[in-house]
DNA sequence: GTCTATATCCCGATAGAC
DNA sequence: GTCTATCGGGATATAGAC
């Protein structure tokens, strides 16, 4: 009931009637609030179900293999199971304010960034993260990759462009341009002198 | 007048009801429907004020100058300048299926894409765009750049996180590691055999 | 141009039968 | 669990005075 609940207001936005919804699960609109306290009940309820992820605790990304071949995997599977019910709900819920798309912002950091950082600094001959804590620089051109990425599916499932099925090929080109040209990012963020790119990241423990 | 329903639908969205948008411009609801015909015309005269700009016709980067300090000038002004009216109001209008955004396609791949392939083929010794037309792949590539500039833009105008003031560091860093790799990904793109990121790119002519 | 007043319909939510 | 029936408020849009 939920998933049918988040299809139709993927579509629809959450002001949609509590009767459309109703006919597109095929009960009475009454039958909702025997259910749920409120649509909002309702509505934070669904959001909760698809973006509370148990979620692996673990990194996402392997720092201990080759970059480029784990970024590859990483975003093929992140490019081809993008779900457009979850991420027109993503973006819904941010326009409105509600608080799930900022709360999934440190498992990103720790799950998918901090690895990314740490195998990046390993290729470059740079300190560890323990040595040396990530910087903001370093998270910011990690996400360049990951907007990049992300923004294909804003391209598809927002603003439905059409797209070929596969995405594989631009994944593959995105991550080795990155590849290429982080290594030399990578060099510079470390030169520098005192910089804001170089302020040490804080990683919310959730 | 519309400027300030812009700023109201920008934040409550399109379903917001007449009422409160009068209280807000400070006159009486029915006013509204004197100088409009209905809530959705008055929608689309405010979407098409903002986004059916006259547009400068030429090119937004001057391909006969060096790319990263073009690049650089025209992503620095991108950035700092980005409207949150404007952005939010552009996403509202994805969500809802309204054809605004992709209207703007192919204008931004005239002004802004075209140039930065002729730019990037120059830099790497490879035929003009005379000779051998834009390909898919190099319009994906300089894609890359935009969509993480953009998300800059999405970060701090839709989810509305934290932001520094100014974020032309984050900029800077985007483009000198996307210059650098995209020098390499033109070498490739032009050298490998039959691809589906070397099918020539049909741009429409408006 | 801007107002008051109002028609008509639709919304979220509840009551209560089966 | 699911339905029918309905309440009170709020939605878009119109009528007509100043």
């Amino acid at each position: 009931m939920l998933a049918d609940a988040a299809l139709h207001f993927a579509d629809h936005g959450f002001e949609s009637p509590t009767r459309n919804l109703a006919t597109a699960l095929g009960v009475t609109q009454a039958l909702i609030y025997k259910h749920f306290a409120s649509k909002d009940d309702l509505i934070e309820r669904m959001l909760e179900s698809l973006f509370a992820a148990p979620g692996p605790e673990g990194h996402w990304i392997d720092p201990s293999q080759p970059l480029e071949p784990e970024l590859l995997r990483y975003y093929s599977k992140l490019a081809s199971g993008s779900n457009e019910v979850r991420m027109r709900l993503f973006i819904r819920a941010g326009l409105d304010g509600r608080s799930w798309p900022t709360r999934r912002g440190s498992a990103l950091t720790r799950g998918l960034f901090l690895p990314v950082i740490a195998s990046l600094r390993c290729d470059a001959d740079l300190p560890g993260l323990d040595a040396v804590p990530a910087m903001r620089g370093e998270r910011e051109l990690v996400m360049m990759l990951h907007a990049s990425i992300v923004f294909l599916g804003i391209r598809r499932h927002i603003y439905r462009m059409p797209m070929p099925d596969t995405l594989d090929d631009v994944v593959e080109l995105y991550v080795s341009t990155f590849v290429r040209g982080a290594a030399q990012a990578m060099q510079h963020l470390h030169n520098t002198g005192e910089d804001s790119l170089k302020v040490a990241l804080v990683v919310a423990r959730e």
